[in-house]
RNA sequence: UACCCGGUGGUGUAAUCGGCAACACAGGAGGUUUUGGUCCUCCUAUUCCAGGUUCGAGUCCUGGCCGGGUAGCCA
């Protein structure tokens, strides 16, 4: 067991109030979480965090945590999002052995605590509708009345629960109702629903039912079947924990203790799942595992490993007051892991033709390139060198200005693994573009290095463009221009803020031959450019990459502050 | 306007009995470097306000201010 205190890491408050019960033996020295998804969408950044809490508290204390759906609304919930669910949380790499679980395998169980909260005097079959009882639960400030169907005999109860759930009637016409107080303060408690009466078929259990409990019903029979000991939840359940007691209290059962915390919001996105439905259904991205979406299964095809995911779930903490994670330690996080991992490769993104005069025009080298400096272990590879190769457009300025340090008209610069070249002639098109670079090399330099010492300020690097191989690249940038996409005027959707450049498709990148048998999914670096993943889109003739996150770019940074003074 | 929850650098968190406000990100300066990457050094910047208790308050008390949640037969 890694419990917190041994490894001297600060506890949040939900894994101190877990700590301090493990050690009074409050629930006999267990621990057992739960992540109780609703599979009515796909699984975002924000439920990872709290994948990671829910899964990690477990881990830590040598208890479990169960994968468990809580599917109590046939109306909304398919098997769809259930596959993906579960092809994420393990994605994530994360586990729950045996311990796979659905709210509607609790049903019955469900079914017959209600009646044993009917016979106990404390729930009743209402007539009213819901426009009826929303009139009859006042408001924030005014107390409710009472239905008037709520004094009506159990054994009236009793029959009448028994023929909602036989289907006699319509949906919506009828619903148990717990009896607590129409004058509580807190809405939750003014006599909840229950069970709504739904005529439709659940992607687990078909026409089996035709009454499905309500969250607040379920949720804690959930948990207590499954004896949770910690049952954690977002802040907006805080207002519900009052009646989560009151039907555990009412019928006897076992009593997990809920602990709500604080969703993750993340700037330049958004993290809601109407929200991120909306953008698939409407086509502004290319479905949920679009790069740009903040989705687990986006993520992964933008090319994020699960280690940097879950690091980053471990550093953004945990707590009880809404914030706003920059998503610039998310990218951190990215970087943090993959500059770890990945292999290193060339590829040209913008090609311009550099020929080289002075080197043999049949002649082909191959030259030594270490796969990963933070990694001995990765090794070299072999990559071909000739007369005529491709370098970054941006890597060379006619008219250099000050702290540009890569190539220009007479400048030397290195060919990373290569030599050193030299710029002697820019050859343009009639529109005056510049089409290639004519250079020198010193065969002194083979390898980078040079004899005598001398230094050059770049290093860049290039492909053999006879070897070349053609790929296709997507760059994301943030899907928001705005760091609040919900910062709208007044009847705006918060589509308006979505940013026009999220996606760039560059389609005459030349990468590397060693890439020639990239499968999908595999990330590399491409050296100064950034991390980059193989498209699942990609076929055998067609190479495509998705950049995931960019190198730091102090140059970048610098042009900036140049175009502002 | 009722009830509940919360407020620590630009951002996110820590300070465990009331005892030097710290860590990470971002930003800035420098060093190393065959990636303007990585790595290393340094810098900038913080307890919502007002009272009170105390030798001593981010922490305890009182009052205020500000923010979030809640009026689904959604979860």
């Amino acid at each position: 067991m890694t419990q917190g205190k041994e490894e001297n890491i600060k506890l949040d408050f939900i894994r101190q109030i877990v700590a301090d019960d493990f050690k009074s033996g409050k629930w006999g020295g267990r621990v057992a979480t739960r992540f109780p998804p609703e599979p009515n969408g796909y699984l975002h950044i924000g439920h990872a965090k709290s994948i990671c809490l829910n899964f990690g508290i477990a881990e830590e204390f040598g208890g479990t945590c169960n994968l468990r759906f809580d599917d109590t609304n046939p109306e909304k919930e398919e098997q769809e999002y259930v596959d993906s669910i579960i092809e994420d949380v393990h994605w994530l790499g994360w586990d729950w052995d045996d311990r796979l679980y659905f709210g509607s395998d609790y049903f019955e169980q469900m079914y017959q605590y209600a009646i044993q909260l009917i016979k106990a005097g404390k729930a009743y079959v209402c007539d009213l509708t819901a426009d009826e009882v929303r009139d009859y639960r006042g408001t924030l400030t005014k107390p409710g009345k009472e239905s008037p169907h709520r004094n009506r005999s159990i054994e009236e109860n009793l029959e009448l629960f028994e023929r909602m759930k036989a289907g006699e009637f319509p949906d919506g016409s009828r619903t148990l109702r717990a009896k607590i107080d129409m004058t509580h303060p807190n809405l939750n408690m003014r006599d909840p629903v229950m069970y709504r009466i739904l005529h439709a078929t659940h992607h687990r259990t078909a026409d089996l039912w035709c009454i499905y409990p309500t969250y607040d019903w379920a949720h804690g029979f959930e948990d207590s079947i499954e004896k949770i000991t910690h049952s954690i939840c977002t802040l907006e359940f805080e207002n519900h924990r009052p009646l989560y007691d009151w039907f555990l209290d009412a019928v006897g059962a076992y009593h997990p203790q809920q602990i709500e915390f604080a969703r993750l919001n993340l700037n330049y996105t958004v993290m809601s799942k109407r929200k991120l439905l909306q953008l698939v259904q409407q086509g502004l991205v290319k479905g949920w595992d679009d790069p740009r979406m903040p989705t687990i299964c986006g993520l992964r095809r933008r090319g994020c490993s699960p280690e940097s995911i879950r690091n980053f779930c471990k550093v953004i903490g945990v707590n009880k007051f809404n914030s706003t994670i920059d998503i610039a330690l998310l990218e951190h996080c990215i970087r943090e892991d993959l500059n770890k991992t990945s292999q290193r490769v060339m590829a040209v993104l913008r090609p311009l033709k550099v020929i080289i005069d002075n080197y043999p025009e049949d002649k082909n080298e191959e030259l030594d390139a270490i796969n990963n400096p933070e990694d001995a272990s990765a090794g070299t590879r072999k990559v071909p060198f000739c007369r005529e190769l491709y370098i970054e457009r941006d890597d060379f300025m006619e008219e250099p200005p000050k702290k540009f340090y890569r190539l220009a008209p007479g400048r030397e610069v290195r060919l990373r693994y290569a030599y050193f070249i030299t710029c002697i002639n820019v050859v343009k098109n009639a529109d005056g573009e510049i089409v290639e670079l004519h250079c020198t090399y010193d065969p002194a330099t083979r390898g980078g290095d040079a004899p005598d010492g001398r230094k050059v300020k770049a290093t860049l690097h290039w492909v053999s463009a006879k070897h070349a191989i053609d790929a296709e690249v997507r760059l994301y940038n943030n899907l928001f221009a705005k760091e609040n996409p919900d910062e709208v005027e007044n009847d705006q959707d918060f589509t308006v803020n979505l940013n026009p450049n999220s996606l760039e498709v560059l389609t005459d990148c030349k990468v590397e031959p060693s890439l020639k048998n990239a499968k999908p999914l595999q990330r590399f670096q491409f050296e100064r450019l950034g991390y980059f993943c193989v498209d699942p889109d990609s076929t055998d003739g067609k190479l495509i990459f998705n950049r995931t996150v960019t190198l730091k770019d102090e140059w970048a940074k610098i042009q900036q502050s140049q175009q502002k003074s």
